[in-house]
DNA sequence: CTAATGTTTGACACCAGTGTCAAACATGGC
DNA sequence: GCCATGTTTGACACTGGTGTCAAACATTAG
């Protein structure tokens, strides 16, 4: 094989993020991918063939990226401190920058329409609900089981199912992105989230 | 005054917002209104002067009859009852059409960056929560004081305060616009609404 | 009936973006 | 060193949208 690719893919990949994260999917044009990367237009076209491609592998890299910090906020045995770190976490990524740049697979949800683009985001959803449905079940008592040795005493007890309570924060996630949209307002969402999880512990 | 508009001002706002909510703020063009409504582009222009001052009073419309909906779902005396009735009246006008057409407010916060519009979706959804407020502080006993006659047994208690349970509300009607766009099942939204309303309501 | 007034119309000049392609160009395998 | 192979480049032909404007047109007050 000659004739092989100048430019730094992941570099690109990077760059590309950034201008989909700030400007919106659809909003983002080829023209605006190709002044931020340094790539030529038909070079982009010839590399991936085009938007919806490019997006999708960016995409996913992104998510990749994304459960794995919320994996870490999960990480915690008190599920209200693993909750809690997890919705910060998410404050924290949608309120980077300045202005900030609000929650890139909220926004893709919401004004995508290509089902490539699509499944990608339910894709990533459906991973945060596992993981979150995971912690609930690993740090809840649903009643007796006692044993491990770290929870001598009383686990915390949800106030519903730990799988609907984990669509609850997934759900939740996605209101607070449009939140910061609407009022951008950090100390708000994080209120707001804290409430949520004082209504799901009892 | 001579020289009389020709069309039918109302009309024209109704096409227009079946437009708007279809196709989202963005990707929707003058073209496309004056398709839809049967007005010249240039009529338009001259009348509204452009996109966003027609779709601000268009949308200052929606959000009054839209209110005016939540307020009638709002009036039972039972809080999980006036609850209940708000998300399903907030689902299903999210889910009619077909393809369904989602949340209009909730996509135009994400997508728009004109102020105009969004102190406008702001203004909508700081009235939905004074209302749900109102609605908790009415129906739900904070302790005592007793005495109306409906409720001489004991009322439903939050398990937060009415105001923060009102944000959390809120936040969840837009979270759930969000879910609808990724997965599309109103009866998946509808028992995620009925999971917070739980974890709501002791 | 007329004049004044505001509306409608279609055309104009413009811009931003798309997707494609032939030719010029690097590079690694041989 | 040369050639095959894949990459880069800039130009091309298009599309769909914008905002404006002079002229044609209705309507109503007087």
């Amino acid at each position: 094989m000659a004739g092989v690719r100048q430019f730094d893919e992941t570099a690109v990949v990077e760059q590309a993020l950034g201008v989909f994260w700030e400007k919106g999917y659809r909003a983002t044009s080829m023209l605006d991918l190709a002044a931020a990367t340094g790539v030529q237009r038909g070079s982009l076209y010839h590399a991936y063939g085009g938007k919806e491609q490019l997006f999708t592998k960016i995409f996913s890299q992104f998510a990749e990226d994304f459960l794995a910090g919320a994996e870490r906020a999960l990480e915690p045995d008190d599920p209200r401190q693993a909750l809690t770190d997890l919705f910060d976490y998410c404050i924290a990524s949608i309120t980077t920058g300045t202005p900030s740049r609000g929650c890139l697979s909220t926004r893709t949800a919401v004004e995508a329409a290509e089902p490539q683009v699509d499944a990608a985001v339910q894709a990533m959803l459906d991973s945060l609900e596992e993981r979150v449905a995971n912690m609930l079940t690993r740090t809840t008592s649903s009643s007796a089981h006692a044993g491990a040795r770290a929870s001598a005493r009383a686990r915390s007890a949800l106030s519903v199912p730990p799988r609907d309570a984990a669509r609850l924060v997934v759900a939740m996630t996605r209101g607070l992105a449009v939140l910061e949209r609407v009022y951008g307002d950090p100390a708000r969402l994080r209120e707001t989230a804290a409430t949520l999880v004082t209504a799901l512990l009892r």
